[in-house]
DNA sequence: CTTCGCTTGTGAATGCTTTCACAAGCGGAT
DNA sequence: ATCCGCTTGTGAAAGCATTCACAAGCGAAG
């Protein structure tokens, strides 16, 4: 009885789906159906329905899903049933913005230690978390038992953060550089690029004004 | 001859194609193969091939593509040739840490303006941008011609921001609320959430001690 | 107990994306 | 002039993901 492969987009919106359940949940909502969270989520309800298949039966035909039950099997799903212990590496502005953003702790993701090579920071507490050298990183992450890093700095540096990041132990990245990350098989990354996104916002305006325009029959 | 529908997925590879390609240029770097340019983005050379092509064919058989050409070539189809305004909306930790980042204006998008409902930010300056009032918005970007708006508020507050950009004329939307947002059509977003992608590696990390273990034999 | 409206779970069909594999073609070497 | 190694561009095949559509089943009402 395997979970084989799932997809990350299917992760993604499993994501989702829990969070409007716990939503749901604190509103004290018994019963969802996969029609009004696949409308709240922005997928289909066939979409919710097909997901949630790949894992197992949890809905009740004629009724729908048990909000808190449904919610509780995704925890256990999504492996949030406990926290996970983070490392920052990197305390510029998205370091020290991540370091203040109080959702992670409550969303289970303990941000136990930061990392900069910057005297000027080492030492300090950013938001209440000291900030440690990088030559400590690996005892660091030992120690404190991280299991996923977040690097956050310059491009530059990325690869060697990502690398001393894999040899302390950590078991997944989290990459805010526009780079591509070279790591031993088994340690998933996931990489987040605000000018990639920005840049696909870019290409759809102007797809928009280059073919939108012969639709209105402006062309040659 | 229109560009018809291209995924958002090889978008976001011509994204990093040209990230790659402007650094070869800058090395003043004459030549790159798909080869070279696989490797460099984590695609495969024919994936590479196959996503140009899907625009037009830039390279030399036998040789390869001219970088300063490709690099050209792929700004004119990301609609990069030209800079975008921005305006952002929420200026907390993470519309802060946009305020300070100077790639978004060396890559072509300029902030122009900041907003927050916040009297202790209101005409304040944060990184060289002056805080307005969300009052102000629709008048704001209408007169600095603002095309894109970036939402950095607190979930509760981003669809009536989204729909407040949307009213005021931006052609797209990045949403860093972890909410789905209702826009007119035509108006894309891109949504980036810190904590989904936490929970994806969360997911991969309990998937690989559940099944991952099964291959070990430690099964019942 | 039967009917009726509604919802799930899921094979089958459709639609997309990625990979394969190879002809066409380039340029340097001989 | 011809050969040879290398690379592109692209149909065809394979692989994934999404959507369709409907039998199975639940619960409330009569």
């Amino acid at each position: 009885m395997t979970t084989s492969k799932i997809s990350d987009s299917a992760v993604r919106r499993l994501s989702q789906y829990l969070r409007h359940l716990r939503d749901l949940r604190s509103k004290e909502v018994a019963i969802v159906s996969s029609h009004e969270l696949a409308e709240r989520t922005g997928a289909t309800s066939a979409q919710v329905r097909k997901d949630l298949s790949l894992f197992g039966s949890f809905g009740k035909r004629g009724r729908g899903y048990s909000v808190p039950e449904l919610a509780s099997t995704l925890e256990e799903i999504l492996g949030l049933r406990r926290s996970w212990r983070v490392g920052i590496v990197g305390v510029g502005k998205i370091g020290a913005a991540l370091l203040g953003y109080r959702d992670l702790a409550s969303r289970g993701f303990d941000v136990v230690a930061a990392f900069d090579t910057a005297e000027a920071k080492v030492g300090r507490e950013v938001f209440g978390t000291r900030v440690s050298p990088v030559s400590e990183l690996e005892r660091v992450v030992r120690d404190t038992g991280i299991e996923i890093g977040i690097i956050a700095t310059p491009p530059e540096a990325a690869q060697e953060v990502a690398t001393l990041l894999a040899r302390a132990g950590v078991g997944a990245i989290l990459n805010f550089a526009p780079v591509k990350l070279a790591l031993p098989d088994g340690i998933p990354v996931r990489t987040m690029d605000v000018v990639m996104e920005l840049e696909g916002l870019s290409y759809l305006l102007s797809a928009e004004s280059r073919d939108g325009d012969e639709a209105n029959g402006l062309e040659v």
